[in-house]
DNA sequence: CTTTAATTCTACTAAATTTATAGGATTTAA
DNA sequence: TTAAATCCTATAAATTTAGTAGAATTAAAG
């Protein structure tokens, strides 16, 4: 299950990626129904993830720093809840072995872990933002 | 990501999946390296869950009640982890509409979720405690 | 230069969840 | 009657989650 963050930097990055140019924190806030102070330091952290950009004072916002196209759940899955896989040990991007483990290589469950993880990670990378936005189904393109 | 008591879960029933006949909890917790007291809340749980039956006293212990072809990855991540989907509105055994969604058949944030629950849920599917026995891959048949 | 509206920064906190442990009650075989 | 096992109740430390509070900083506009 996501946390309540993950989703709402989601639903924030999706709004941005709907309104083009500079979006304020409240507005974000109001429409998205975020608490406007916990969507601000998701904002942050999107930012300190060259996810998006700010412009200070009176008249600034946030804005995407890429195109939706480039940015899948899966980016922000790894940002806000860190590994796709079930396991550290079956995980690409956050790689540790158990620390009880006899053989890395032989273990089962990690085996098992490995092909979850594949499948969860190819449906993540199938949903970008502007597919989001597009609202199109996010059957794999051939 | 599992939590420790998943993960000891999986291992509790792979043993025993192995072993067939009685397995004394000590046993269990010594091979698949379990802290023992808490693996004795987890066999009592899978035994509420009618995946396990015991036996009391001196001689006793737990054994499958199922087949291990018959229970998969998927239904013990319901039992310790609760949904599979990443949101409570994509879930198929724990749906609940999000509290503040304005139409739920055309949130788009759902329907993303309900493409990464399908293929999530094939994988657990996939996996049962036969086929991590057995050490062969996972690979969908046909 | 002052006001206003926005982001940024630091700190704190309440609640829930996780990961166990402690200790005894109960059951059954020998 | 003893020993070995499950079963039951309660507790607790650590971590994570989901925020809130309040002030500092930045910049546009008059």
């Amino acid at each position: 299950m996501l946390t309540q963050k993950a989703k709402y930097a989601i639903k924030a990055l999706v709004y941005l990626a709907q309104n083009e140019g500079l979006a304020k924190t409240k507005d974000i806030a109001e429409t998205a129904r975020i608490p406007k102070k916990f969507l601000e330091s998701i904002l942050l952290e999107l930012k300190s993830h060259h996810l998006v950009e700010s412009v200070q004072g009176a008249h600034g916002g946030y804005r995407l720093l890429k195109k939706p196209a480039d940015i899948s759940l899966a980016d922000i899955h790894r940002m806000f809840e860190g590994p796709i896989a079930l396991l550290y040990c079956a995980s690409l991007n956050f790689y540790k072995p158990c620390p009880d483990c006899e053989d890395v290589e032989s273990c089962q469950l990690r085996r098992a872990m490995i092909h979850v993880r594949v499948q969860t990670l190819r449906a993540l990378q199938d949903i970008t933002l502007q597919r989001m936005v597009e609202g199109e189904g996010f059957a794999r393109q051939e």
